[in-house]
DNA sequence: TAGATTGTTAATCGATTAACAATC
DNA sequence: TAGATTGTTAATCGATTAACAATC
């Protein structure tokens, strides 16, 4: 499998192209071609082509791509083919939906803790979890091997939250509330932040209104 | 204030730069320079300056920019300046997050209709607001001039969901559920799709590792 | 063989960054 | 005046798309 450096905006496609292959799965669909993808994703086919080669040769000339080889491809490339742990700290109303999506629908990635700083919260069960106090953060993710923390506190505790995930060693933060974390470079952060979604359309909704009326 | 075609970059970019300028008012920081805000948002302070400059002339040579008068223009631009309605489907946890994440913060884009297909939660409340059938959804929406839908069901049921809003006119949709929606040109679709976020951050993790290790 | 579709190179397009005159 | 910082043009960089030989 080739490595050169991949562009983010090629892996942030990748699970795209992974949601749609395995709905094709589930339809038995057991072939693809670039363009169909594209159809579906409204990409260029060309793209797809050219992200998926970035990997290898995963297709086949005048036929297209076989469906679950090309799961088993991109979950090889994105590291699926084993499991991640993460933590889950934030045991509100969005911390519990995670939790139950996460244990219904991934094993690639299981959430094995959660956290609440809420004295009231703790020792209560999330989806056969129990919450646990802040201090057993660090020692639990030591002991776990949990290497992702997923963060669903108020904007106003985050920072601390992700410094304290830092120090007890995580690689990696999924952020989900509105705010910039400042993270060392070895750690990498990504920001689910759908407020951004949500007012960018609303920029879209009056300026294409505006252009059609034009 | 200008109006050429605006890339999908920098509007995407405007409402994390009001985030971080309220912030800064909250803190009573009135006065902010690129290069402060670049600093805060790992961003080039170029840029920043580029994407403020696309709608107007907001900061003052040798000074920097104002931080209320700037956050009131990107209130502006991205149509904040008024209300925009929006309709919640799907009054699971995630559906209930948004309910009480929008309820406190947010004015400028207010949930005031929620529905779910499940007869059990039909006439609960959620944060002020009773559970629709979705038999009500084209009436409310019409009657209270939604323009909003947010889709927050299993991803089975996204696309009808999706169908009914865009019959009921609503010119925007933010969808959770995991699902490329296929919707007309003239509706503007938003994914907030946590699971791209989490699975790409799957492959930082172990490749940022690797090329350490090197 | 004819039709379809990949992998890949070259061309295009767009977005980011550097640089600097204008000016507070 | 000297220092700081904007707005904007030009240069760079990167990503998308078109085109086509290879081949199933």
């Amino acid at each position: 499998m080739k490595q050169l450096k991949i562009s983010e905006a090629v892996v942030r496609r990748l699970p795209v192209y992974l949601q749609v292959l395995n709905e094709l799965t589930m339809r038995e669909v057991h072939t693809v071609s670039s363009q169909e993808l594209g159809r579906k994703l409204n990409l260029n086919p060309a793209q797809i082509r050219k992200d998926l080669a970035y990997f290898g040769e995963f297709g086949r000339k005048g036929i297209g791509y076989d469906v679950d080889y090309l799961i088993e491809k991109i979950r090889q490339i994105l590291n699926l083919d084993k499991t991640h742990y993460a933590a889950l700290i934030g045991a509100g109303n969005l911390g519990h939906a995670l939790c139950n999506y996460n244990s219904y629908i991934r094993d690639d990635v299981q959430i094995t803790a959660v956290f609440d700083a809420n004295p009231n919260k703790i020792g209560t069960t999330i989806n056969g979890l129990t919450v646990q106090p802040m201090e057993a953060l660090s020692e639990q993710i030591r002991s776990q091997g949990i290497r992702i923390g997923i963060i669903t506190v108020p904007a106003s505790e985050a920072q601390n939250v992700a410094n304290e995930l830092v120090s007890a060693g995580v690689d990696g933060i999924l952020n989900f509330a509105p705010a910039i974390l400042k993270v060392p470079d070895e750690v990498r952060i990504h920001h689910a932040n759908f407020t951004t979604e949500l007012l960018s359309l609303a920029y879209y909704i009056e300026n294409e209104r505006l252009e059609r009326d034009e």
